[in-house]
DNA sequence: TGACATTAAATGTAGATACATTAATTTTGT
DNA sequence: ACAAAATTAATGTATCTACATTTAATGTCA
């Protein structure tokens, strides 16, 4: 058991927020390169991965750039440029909208429904299950980073 | 309070892992981006902050890059072109080392120490206190975190 | 209606990141 | 001692990111 404290090679933090924030971004940074490395076969970036799973959840329907960059992950991130990238692969489509010329609705194509679901294969064997963490504390987990957000 | 469901507008996840998983990750980067908006008046990244604190940690000493790096959080980034941007900004001094000459020494500057410690001021201003979740759940919240990459 | 504000998306850019490769030095095994 | 392996750090590179700006379309309201 590889504690934060050893991760880093630190005796101690400052306070427990401190210790809990380093092992948030320490975790997270992890659980990217892990994800990443396991994607990269495929051709995908996490980010990349992302948006096809939030296009096969209204296929086959087409949403706005907008509501793809809501329900990003990462949401500093380019929907427009992110959108390019799967676009030059052919995995999504764009088409303009006709109630609000402004808008660009993007749609995910067969190729990318082929691609996410390949990805989800990869990406839940990139975790070994069990976990030695509980349901019951991954829940909690989530609760408090929820709690932290909304401090 | 807003949940991880809310946050990214999303109904529900296939299992508690993956609500961890997300959870874990949009709130790292909602953190980066709160805390690199804090430092950004005091021309540092939330690296360059993290390898300043490290290097204080051993003042007046100093450490080769390779002990820089184990440290760092984000350990995919590249330690030796982040200590070059703090040298540039004179927040550093590289000297060779007589022992291993393939190693460099790093040691902080007086001008280091100085920005580092506003630096510190601006971080813990920059959440407020106290928070929603106690320093109990912190400290659970560390250790589930420590679990799930012990998986 | 027309001026102004707002929204959606794309783009320009400087800088950061991930990863592989290189160069110099030290360590290891025989 | 010597060759091969390992370690330390720097660098080349393509890509990605953050942020500001731009462009086009829509909304607001006097």
């Amino acid at each position: 058991m590889k504690t934060i404290e050893q991760a880093i090679h630190q005796k101690e933090f400052s306070n427990s927020f401190v210790k809990a924030e380093v092992n948030i971004l320490y975790t997270a940074s992890w659980i990217s390169a892990v994800r990443s490395r396991a994607l990269r076969p495929l051709d995908l970036t996490v980010q990349q991965f992302n948006v096809l799973r939030i296009l096969r959840g209204v296929y086959p329907g087409s949403v706005s750039l907008r509501y793809v960059a809501e329900r990003m992950i990462d949401q500093t991130s380019n929907a427009s440029r992110l959108v390019d990238k799967l676009l030059q692969k052919g995995l999504v489509v764009r088409k303009e909208c006709s109630q609000d010329r402004r808008q660009v609705e993007i749609g995910i194509t067969a190729d990318g429904l082929q691609r996410v679901a390949e990805a989800s294969e990869v990406m839940s064997g990139s975790f070994s299950i069990p976990f030695s963490a509980t349901d019951e504390e991954l829940l909690l987990l989530s609760d408090i980073l929820d709690k932290i957000r909304n401090h």
